[in-house]
DNA sequence: CGTGTGATTGACGCCTGTCAACGTCTGTGG
DNA sequence: CCACAGACGTTGACAGGCGTCAATCACACG
């Protein structure tokens, strides 16, 4: 149960081989390992709140991430799903803004905190480093421009199917063609940006229609390219 | 009239006070200056297409740039304005991606385009230019986000409130109070993310709210206050 | 003067948000 | 063990925002 807290830096995010750290030296590797601390954070803990400052980010061990911003009226629009490997925070730390969204645990977490100066003076000594976390966060941009586009112009339903979609691509499905990750139909709206009553009727019709089964919060995905239609997919 | 022409790059985007490149060295400076070339550009004209690979960035040192992604059916999803001081592509190039956006030119522009490696060369070999480079990618990504909860949340006449006092914002106005930017109908709907018709009815509404004067294309702000208790901006 | 692009207006109807009521499930406390 | 509260899910009714289609106008340009 509590295994993972004994990882050492070295066997989590530090040295995965597609981490943005594969590029440290030894001794950035050993002055990280001894300045970052690791955290365990149960379902529903605020890792970090909209608009305060955060002196650090959090690299992901285990677990997944709920980040998102506060909208109208308290309501809440899910930017995206961090997850083991992910790092969350670090944007509001190098743009030296207050965090511009609220990072909320899913999934029983265990992170990597990194304090700020630490991810600075790699970025400033480490042109590898550097490149790794400015790929992360271009591709970051892009996929947000894309989603910008989507958001602006297709219809409710069409986004739904996208995002179920987009959740199979990187959650996956277990053993029974279910999607891994749980969330609430209120989640799901938050992340389509509509009601959850439309969530809900959307779900139904896709259920009607043979794309998919439901069962409480699982979601089997029955008819995959069906779905890739809805949403206008091509990839 | 072609003034800006005969500009070096040390009269131009380089040395500029606030300029992502203020931190290079004499000898980077050179470099750059060396591999750098300037380039004019006329109304409606492509600098990069969408899905197209491009091999630099460019540095605008005059006019205004449209950088937009084409939706469904081809309509088009405006994302930024780019204008002087700004630089556009390097997302692409830094991720390894293909062009996300298509850039067109809406003001006569006067552009430098900076060659990949060099711009790579800059980010691995340069800390400094690295953070700044890094913070811009940030702040273009944490307005991103907010963009997108604006968006799945507000409502057609709140985005057109908020984007005429973002055009204003960015833009300026000029000795009678009209936006210096100048947009067709089409364009304002393609920020906005709606339908062409939607955006002529709400600026007549906002006309006849006396919040706005319309002359062609020319928009006067009349109740700036007004348009940000419409929009739901608070700052 | 014809042509084309952009702006405007009206008609129409569907998508989708809102409100309200009710069902379901889980955990808690008596 | 049961009652209850609270969170979540579901369904129906309803209206209005907004997209679509079509016709017309305004204006610039060759």
């Amino acid at each position: 149960m509590n295994s993972f807290q004994t990882l050492s830096c070295k066997d989590g995010c530090l040295d995965r081989s597609n981490s943005i750290f594969k590029h440290l030296t030894p001794d950035e590797l050993e002055k990280v390992t001894f300045d970052k601390s690791t955290e365990q954070f149960k379902r529903g803990s605020i890792i970090y709140r909209e608009g305060s400052r955060i002196n650090g980010c959090y690299c992901i061990q285990k677990g997944i991430i709920k980040v998102f911003k506060t909208g109208i009226d308290g309501k809440e629009q899910i930017i995206r799903f961090a997850r083991t490997g992910d790092i969350i925070g670090f944007r509001s730390v190098l743009s030296n803004e207050l965090a511009c969204t609220t990072a909320e645990v899913l999934d029983e977490a265990s992170l990597c905190y990194i304090p700020a100066e630490t991810l600075v003076y790699l970025v400033k000594h480490n042109g590898n480093f550097s490149m790794e976390l400015m790929q992360l966060t271009c591709k970051e941009l892009g996929e947000a421009n894309t989603y910008i586009t989507d958001i602006a112009q297709k219809t409710v339903r069409e986004r739904l199917a996208e995002i179920l979609i987009h959740l199979k691509n990187d959650f996956g499905l277990d053993e029974n063609n279910i999607l891994q990750i749980s969330l609430t139909r209120e989640e799901l709206a938050n992340i389509v940006g509509t009601a959850t009553e439309s969530v809900i009727r959307l779900l139904s019709e896709f259920k009607h229609d043979q794309l998919i089964e439901l069962n409480g919060r699982k979601i089997r995905i029955l008819d995959e390219a069906g779905l890739i239609r809805i949403g206008n997919l091509y990839n």
